[in-house]
DNA sequence: ATTAAAAGCGACCGGTCGTGCTATTATTTC
DNA sequence: GAAATAATAGCACGACCGGTCGCTTTTAAT
């Protein structure tokens, strides 16, 4: 039983790409069987259901975020440091995990707005779980002394990801270059001003 | 003819609603003729694609948005107050529409990352013409001292849009209360600070 | 080498999609 | 009230959707 699971992999592989430019309900069945050279039944043997196949690939996409996002943060010195390292790589992870098109968490955010089930379930708890880590990298941050004493996590944490949502418009939607750098700009305004509100 | 534009303006409305919950490419035709209590093609003569009738209801829902948004704009003072009524109806302008679910315009910014077309065209125009508004009202707040000098206008409102996008995360996908208050003690921070960065 | 299981194929199901066409009904105009 | 026109119904099409079936080939264990 070695083959079976290649294959898998390579299905999820090509899945968690065709759900950047596509999103999860765009992951059909033919086209993506297609993609790995089988027959959608021959695809479908592999997973009993749609629904099956998104929260696999969206299991893996998850993996690849881990890996390439968080993963690399131990490098760098605990504090501000490997604050801005998360947050650096979390702007181009698709770039950086060779996905093509932009993030394929943010487009199932939406995707899965109102649609209820087990992948919007699993979506925000892999959300909440990367704000738990951002929030103890503030807090860690506080008590090195790199952030202003008084500082809510959650508060900050809650700006962060409005930038990186606002990094994914400008470069994904109105495709500005210009982007990057505003997006920066207002990660350096922000972490240098204190956070005792919220 | 009278009654074509008033079953099309009942359609528009429909569409919309539709949209809010289903997205532009949701905005399938039967389900909403039977809405509006047509045949799938009774409702297809009005628009001679899909394509077309997408378009009409982002139309529609631009003039909500000018209209709930916008327009009262001018009852408030010029400079800050006027900007900080816009960004207020701007976070809840789908309820304040009467609309179901979350902003259309947002929800279809994700949907044509990667599809071409008119509809796409349509849609960034209309972002950048909004962007353009917040902008001005930036610009004003800083001649009327409201804002601190050598603010920049585009740097701020990238930090705008930032917000107004988590606010939409936080609400709808993550389905948190406390969204609200986070969005607005971020908007409280930011006009706070000085903008010479950028 | 034999064999049992795993893996994949091909045809097919009911259903929905967007899109045409032709009739028929309502409405308006003269 | 008749003629002209607008609005809608009815029907059918080809394509695609997720999903199921039985069959054949390949693989891996004995």
């Amino acid at each position: 039983m070695a083959k079976g699971t290649r294959t898998r992999s390579r299905i999820l592989i090509a899945a968690v790409e065709t759900a950047c430019t596509n999103g999860f309900n765009g992951l059909n069945l033919q086209p993506l069987a297609d993609r790995v050279g089988l027959t959608k039944s021959g695809l479908y043997a592999h997973f009993r259901s749609k629904e099956a196949l998104q929260l696999a690939a969206l299991e893996h996409a998850a993996g690849l975020f881990q890996l390439s996002v968080v993963a690399p943060a131990k490098t760098a010195p605990a504090g501000l440091p490997r604050l801005r390292g998360v947050f650096e790589r979390w702007l181009e992870w698709p770039v950086g995990a060779g996905l093509p098109g932009h993030c394929p968490l943010f487009a199932a955010a939406v995707e899965f707005d109102v649609e209820e089930g087990p992948v919007r379930e699993r979506l925000m708890r892999l959300f909440r779980d990367f704000r738990e880590v951002l929030e103890q990298l503030v807090a860690s941050s506080v008590r090195h002394g790199h952030l202003a004493p008084g500082t809510v996590p959650r508060q900050l944490v809650h700006e962060l990801v409005a930038l990186r949502y606002a990094h994914h418009w400008g470069l994904d939607f109105m495709r500005e270059a210009a982007t990057a750098e505003r997006t920066r700009a207002a990660f350096t305004a922000l972490i240098g001003r204190g956070h005792s509100i919220g």
